[in-house]
DNA sequence: CGGGATCCGGCTTGATACTG
DNA sequence: CAGTATCAAGCCGGATCCCG
């Protein structure tokens, strides 16, 4: 049972300082999970996109995708054409990402049920623990 | 090439009210996914928790800690004895999802000189283009 | 030791409006 | 269409004090 920060490897997402841990956080974000899954199915337009990912706004859309990109994850493709058109898709590092990211998501969206159960038992404990508030 | 939504699964993370995307952000957020990876190591207090989650505070520890709980992946074994003595450790489904969540880590962890790289890259075109700042 | 309660600053976020 | 700029609100997260 050694510590992550014990066996000295060169990215440590367990310690403070690694910049893996800003990347870890660009992929499991909010946003990001969701426009990395998204992007698995193909490419798209930034408009597009916006109505896959339910609910997040243009400004958070364009920060996600930006941070992605510069991580080497989602590669942009402008065209200089009136109206502009730009299509967004995974880069082969992106795609494996998102594989592993997607495996995640598909465990916690069949395990909802569990899940759900679990809240359910953990609130009426507490309910009846507290009674007169 | 049809959306999540239009397959109507019973739990789509990409729709705005499935309560399946609270809790891919519990597992995905910032000390989530850090918690879930270090509890996969095996039982922990809560102080030995807080040293290998680096950077964590008592009260983002503490509440992450409950939300794992609370949907069935963390489970907490509380002695009432004094000093008290709490450990934590995953859930059968709780390893099932933190399986998945440390396959994505170490990808991220293992692919970071890519990152880094593309990062520099990324970095370089846009100084280039904005001289005069 | 293992937390809960409170206060508070600041970064994140979401509307809205504007640009090319 | 594909964003950027601006601004206000709110939640996150840290520090502190407290209790069992």
């Amino acid at each position: 049972m050694t510590t992550p920060q014990e066996q000295n490897l060169p990215f440590d997402v367990f310690s403070k300082a690694c910049p893996s841990r800003g990347t870890l956080e660009h992929v499991t974000g909010r946003w990001g999970s969701l426009t990395l899954g998204a992007l698995y199915e193909g490419s798209f337009r930034f408009n597009e996109l916006r109505r896959r990912v339910d609910g997040v706004s243009e400004k958070m859309l364009s920060q996600t995708l930006q941070a992605l990109e510069r991580d080497g994850l989602v590669h942009r493709d402008a065209q200089p054409t009136n109206p502009p058109r730009v299509d967004y898709e995974l880069t082969p590092l992106g795609r494996e990402v998102a594989g592993r990211l997607l495996a995640l998501i598909h465990c916690v969206e069949g395990r909802m049920d569990d899940v759900l159960d679990a809240r359910h038992r953990y609130d009426q404990a507490r309910a009846s623990s507290a009674p007169g508030l």
